[in-house]
DNA sequence: TACTTCTTGAGTCAAGAGCCTAACTTAAGG
DNA sequence: CCTTAAGTTAGGCTCTTGACTCAAGAAGTA
């Protein structure tokens, strides 16, 4: 359950947006990428995935910048992943040798759960204020 | 859940180990390799790993040979896991930008959901007997 | 001793992540 | 128009890592 920096920073920065979400003023790359601590030159192509599967929307020219394509609460945390990291959420595990066909059943059942869970939650998880303490590690 | 070969090589080779468990017969790694389709060379590495572990025993010189070291029951998948692919579980989010707090929480949650699913089997889940179909991707 | 088998450490190779550069396109405002 | 402030796109660079490969060594058995 590592992350790419990548499914990492494009967690924080639409969680960013989400949060502005509703004003008419756009964000700008290089206030978010101050914002979510990202390199500048990265977070581009972050966004750039993020507008392909349509989670984002953006405008040119001045005045220009990212806001989201939909309100937080219907983008789900599983577009997220598919848009800038799809490998997580596949499931092809090679059937071969004696056990090759059970132990990829075995592993095919935790990554539907894997999967489960990971539906469950929208970006608005990502943008409700924090109350309690986090559990590390 | 994209798994590392060398994960699903260690399931497969101690699901291996598991159906001749109990015989006084030791496994060389030439059958290892043979039955399960994984480079002998580098199943030497997994299986020292394993070793490391405890999970397996090994014996030198003529006769020699791997066997578990206990009952497939008593061998945690996540064992197995830590063993050779500890990455898969750790859970090391960093807590940059405004939203780095909050994204980490929620993947922390997604991280011991995942990990209590892994917890959940054994060794012994990888050698029943196959009667059902399963479901790909 | 001779043979077999595991043990250990080092070396190779290709692919991918993360990041940067630079030229290009679009739009607002004077 | 023309300038300037944005986003867009393509390409390349570097470093790490996964997946093997190889070879010399150590230990047990006959």
């Amino acid at each position: 359950m590592k992350l790419s920096h990548k499914l990492e920073y494009a967690c924080r920065v639409l969680a960013q947006l989400a949060r502005t979400h509703g004003q008419d003023k756009l964000a700008h790359i290089d206030e978010l990428a101050e914002a979510e601590k990202i390199p500048a030159n990265y977070l581009v192509q972050i966004l750039n995935e993020l507008r392909n599967a349509g989670l984002i929307v953006s405008k040119r020219g001045k005045q220009g910048g990212y806001a989201l394509s939909r309100a937080p609460e219907r983008i789900g945390l599983s577009e997220i992943v598919t848009a800038v990291d799809g490998e997580l959420l596949e499931r092809n595990f090679e059937d071969a040798g004696h056990s090759g066909k059970r132990v990829a059943h075995i592993w095919c059942e935790i990554g539907v759960e894997f999967e489960k869970k990971i539906s469950s939650y929208t970006l608005e998880a990502f943008v409700v204020e924090d109350t309690n303490d986090m559990y590390y590690i």
